[in-house]
DNA sequence: AGCACGCCGACT
DNA sequence: GTCGGCGTGCTC
C-alpha cells in the first residue's frame, strides 16, 4: 500500500508539467517536507505540497517513488506554503518554480544525511536583557512614532508608513521596534528588508551590535552577494527559529521565518524591491501580504519619498502613516534640509555643462574645506560617438541602442549586451578622422571639472582633489568601500557620481549637491519618471549636510531647462506630500497604478515580426475565448520594447490594463495556457520565450 | 528548466 | 570515419 503525494518540482509556468506532480511514497509525509524526487533522468529537490486522497488518474506505473526525504528539516510552514502560493498565482509563475527559488540553491545538493549533519548545532539560550543602545533618548519624532507604531493592536494590524526625511533618525525606529517584538516574545523573528544597495557590511555590523546581546548568530544577513554555504546557513537558521533578526534584500521576504512578528521594509519606494527576472514579484508587496496571513505580524515602511502606491493606501486608510519631521540635531530653518536652488538654464552660456554661478559656489566650498557632490546619471565618458561628416553614429551591432564611449581604456561599450570594442581610429564608415564625443557621461564630466577648477586651490595651497564614483571605478570587489572611506577622510573636495552615490551614504561633510542634468525624467514616456527622479533627488540633497554645524549652508543645485516645473518647486519646498498629490491626479486620471492596474506580457524572438505576431495572436485568442474577467480588460497590440533588440534578440511587449485588480487576475490566469498553445503553433515555433510581468515598474 | 535524442559540418 | 552544433520533445 502507498501513498499518493502532490509534490512541487522546479518547472517553469510555460511547461507542460507546470503544476504539481504525483508520486508514491511508502509511508506518508507531511505537507512541507523536502523530498528527492526522480524526474525524467534526474533526481531533483520537490516540496511536499500535500498528500493526495488518490492517484488522480495516473496509473501505478506512471506515478514514480520518492526517492528521498529530508525530514532532518522540519518542514516548512502552512504559512510559507501560502505565500508561495500566493506569489506563484499572482505573478503568474509555477508554484515549484515559486517554492524552489525561495530555498537556498545548495539545498539543492545535500544528501539527507548531509543536511543532518548540519543541523547539529547547538541551539543558544534565546533570553533578552536590555543593552545600552535602548536606553538612550529618542526625538519627539521617533516617540510620537514609536507610539503611532505601537497604538495599533487587535488581530489584523494595518500596515505602517514611516514618513521621514533622510537623517530624521528612521532607522532607529526600526531598531526601536524589533527590539521591542524581540523582547516580547523570546521566539519572535524580525525580517528587516532593505535595497540591494543599502546592505552593506556597515549597516549588518550596526545591526548586529545592537543585537549582540541576543547571542552570537542571532543575526543573520540573506542576500544574493553570500556565498552559497552562507546562504545555507542563513536559511537553516531563520527556518529552525534560531536567527531572531533577519537583515536581507528582496529574496528574504521569501525566507522560511515560522516565529515571523515584523517585517520592516526599509526605502519601501525602491525599484531594486521589484525583481527583473523569473518571477517578478515586488518584495515589499509580498511583505505586506505575508504579515496579513501570518499570525500577529506587522509591517513598518519607510520612505522619505515613499511610492506612490504606498501614499495612496495611506490616504484611503488601508495603511496607517507615521510622520517624522525633523533631521536630528538640525538648525530649525526648514528642518535642517538644505536649500535648493534651480539654475535656469536658458539664461547660461549656450552648451555649457556647469553654470558659471555653480562653478563659483563649488569654489567656494573647496576654499572652506567643504565638499560637493556633483550628480550625473549616466556614467561612461560620452553616451554616443559620432561622424560629423556621415552622420555615423557609435551603434551596438546586437543591440539597439548606441555603445558608449568609455574614454579611459578608449573603448565603445554597450551597456546592454556588453559588447566592447576598441574606438577605432577613424569613422568605421567614412574615413572621416574626425569622430567626436557627443554628450557627456561621469567620466568626462570628471575631465571638464578638472579643466574648471584647474586654477582653484585648497586653502592649504595645495591642488583640487576630484574624484568620481560610478559602476566603472568601484567593479572590483571592495573598491567602492576604500573610495567612499576616502571621502570620508576628506580626501576629496569634489565627488563626481551617479546614482550610485546618491543613495544611502551619508557622507558628513559635503555640503553642496549638484544634479547636472535631470531634465530627461521629465517629459519621459515613462510613468513613473517623475517620481524616481524626485526620489533620487531628494535622497540626493539628504546627502548634504548631515552633519549638523555645517546643515544652515547646505545646498542642493539643480540645473534645468524647466525650473519652473512642478516637480522642482516641489523639491524646492521639500514637498513630498505636495508632489505625491499633483503625480497621483495624473496617475487617477489616466488610469494609472495605484487607481488602475496592468501586467505586460513580454515575448523576444529573432524577428520583431514573430514576436509581435505571438502576442497579438494569443490577445486575439483570449478576445475569441472570451476568457474570464475580459469585459474589464484592456490588452492594447503589441509593440516594440524600449530597446528592441539586445544582444541579438528583438523584444516585444503588450501592455494589459484593468481598473479591477481581481479582474485582471483571472484575466492573466485564463490567457496562460491560451499563450502557451499559441506558442505550439507552426508560425511562432522560432520564439524564443515569453513572460507575464505583473505589477510592472516601466512601461 | 534540464536532459535526452537526432541529424549535418570540421577534425583526431 | 567521429566530436559536437543546437532544433524538438519529454519529464509525475
Amino acid at each position: 500500500m502507498s501513498h499518493w503525494l502532490s509534490i512541487v518540482v522546479a518547472t517553469p509556468a510555460h511547461s507542460a508539467i507546470a503544476g504539481p506532480l504525483t508520486y508514491r511514497s511508502p509511508s506518508l509525509v507531511a505537507p512541507g517536507t523536502l523530498v528527492r524526487v526522480p524526474l525524467g533522468k534526474r533526481e531533483v529537490l520537490g516540496v511536499v505540497w500535500q498528500a493526495l486522497p488518490d492517484s488522480g488518474g495516473l496509473t501505478e506505473s506512471q506515478a514514480r517513488h520518492v526517492a528521498g526525504t529530508l525530514d532532518a528539516l522540519p518542514p516548512l510552514s502552512a504559512d510559507w506554503r501560502a505565500l508561495v502560493g500566493f506569489t506563484a498565482r499572482y505573478y503568474q509563475r509555477s508554484l515549484g518554480e515559486v517554492a524552489l527559488a525561495a530555498l537556498p540553491p545548495q539545498l539543492r545538493e545535500l544528501t539527507g544525511i548531509q543536511l543532518a549533519r548540519r543541523l547539529k548545532r547547538p541551539v543558544q539560550d534565546t533570553s533578552y536583557t536590555p543593552s545600552a543602545p535602548d536606553l538612550i533618548a529618542l526625538s519627539p519624532d521617533q516617540t510620537s512614532a514609536m507610539a503611532g507604531f505601537d497604538a495599533e493592536t487587535g488581530p489584523r494590524p494595518r500596515p505602517a508608513l514611516l514618513f521621514g526625511a533622510t537623517g530624521s533618525g528612521k532607522t532607529e525606529v526600526y531598531l526601536r521596534a524589533a527590539a521591542q517584538v524581540l523582547a516580547q516574545d523570546p521566539g519572535a523573528q524580525v525580517l528587516v528588508m532593505v535595497p540591494e544597495i543599502n546592505l552593506t557590511p556597515q549597516l549588518q555590523a550596526r545591526f548586529e551590535a545592537r543585537f549582540a546581546h541576543l547571542g552570537k548568530e542571532r543575526v543573520v544577513s540573506l542576500h544574493s552577494g553570500l556565498s552559497p554555504a552562507q546562504r545555507l546557513k542563513s536559511w537553516l537558521a531563520a527556518h529552525s527559529g534560531a536567527a531572531r533578526l533577519i537583515l536581507g534584500t528582496r529574496m528574504a521576504v521569501l525566507a522560511s521565518m515560522p516565529q515571523l512578528r515584523l517585517i520592516v521594509v526599509d526605502e519601501e519606494h525602491d525599484p531594486s524591491y521589484k525583481q527583473q527576472e523569473g518571477a517578478r514579484y515586488s518584495a515589499r508587496d509580498l511583505a505586506v501580504y505575508r504579515a496579513s496571513i501570518q499570525t500577529d505580524c506587522r509591517v513598518l515602511l519607510g520612505s522619505a519619498t515613499p511610492s506612490l502606491e504606498s501614499w495612496q493606501a495611506t490616504i484611503s486608510g488601508k495603511y496607517r502613516l507615521l510622520k517624522m519631521n525633523e533631521r536630528i540635531g538640525a538648525n530649525a530653518q526648514a528642518g535642517g534640509l538644505p536649500a535648493v536652488k534651480r539654475v535656469d538654464m536658458n539664461h547660461q552660456p549656450r552648451h555649457c555643462v556647469m553654470a558659471p554661478p555653480l562653478v563659483k559656489a563649488i569654489e567656494e566650498r573647496i576654499a572652506r574645506s567643504e565638499q560637493s557632490l556633483i550628480f550625473l546619471n549616466r556614467r561612461g565618458y560620452a553616451p554616443v560617438l559620432a561622424c560629423h561628416d556621415c552622420g555615423w553614429k557609435s551603434e551596438c551591432p546586437h543591440c539597439s541602442a548606441y555603445r558608449v564611449f568609455h574614454k579611459i581604456d578608449r573603448t565603445l561599450r554597450c551597456h546592454h549586451c556588453g559588447f566592447t570594442e576598441r574606438v577605432p581610429r577613424a569613422c568605421p564608415s567614412c574615413g572621416n578622422i574626425d569622430i567626436a564625443p557627443m554628450g557627456r557621461g561621469t567620466e568626462r564630466l570628471e575631465e571638464h571639472l578638472a579643466e574648471l577648477l584647474a586654477g582653484t586651490t585648497r586653502p592649504d595651497g595645495s591642488e583640487v582633489r576630484i574624484a568620481r564614483i560610478d559602476a566603472d571605478t568601484t567593479r572590483l570587489k571592495g573598491a567602492l568601500e576604500s573610495q567612499l572611506a576616502s571621502v570620508h577622510a576628506g580626501e576629496v573636495d569634489v565627488l563626481v557620481g551617479t546614482q550610485m552615490v546618491a543613495k544611502g551614504h551619508d557622507f558628513r561633510h559635503i555640503t553642496l549637491v549638484a544634479a547636472i542634468n535631470p531634465d530627461g525624467a521629465l517629459f519621459s514616456s515613462d510613468f513613473r519618471a517623475p517620481e524616481r527622479l524626485f526620489s533620487l533627488l531628494m535622497q540626493a540633497a539628504g546627502r548634504a549636510g548631515r552633519d549638523a554645524r555645517h546643515s544652515a549652508a547646505s545646498q542642493m543645485w539643480v540645473q534645468t531647462f524647466h525650473p519652473q516645473h512642478p516637480l522642482f518647486e516641489a523639491l524646492k519646498a521639500h514637498d513630498y506630500p505636495g508632489f505625491a498629490a499633483q503625480q497621483l491626479e495624473e496617475r487617477q486620471a489616466a488610469g494609472m497604478s495605484p487607481f488602475g492596474f496592468s501586467a505586460l506580457v513580454r515575448a523576444e524572438a529573432r524577428t520583431q515580426e514573430v514576436a509581435q505576431s505571438f502576442l497579438n495572436a494569443a490577445s486575439s485568442a483570449a478576445l475569441a475565448a472570451q476568457l474570464e474577467g475580459h469585459a474589464q480588460v484592456t490588452a492594447y497590440p503589441a509593440v516594440p520594447m524600449t530597446i528592441q533588440r539586445v544582444a541579438n534578440v528583438e523584444r516585444a511587449q503588450m501592455l494589459v490594463e484593468s481598473a479591477s485588480r481581481a479582474a485582471l487576475q483571472r484575466f492573466l490566469a485564463a490567457w496562460q495556457p491560451l499563450l502557451f498553445e499559441t506558442r505550439k503553433q507552426t508560425d511562432f515555433k522560432s520564439l524564443i520565450r515569453w513572460a507575464i510581468d505583473v505589477d510592472p515598474l516601466a512601461i
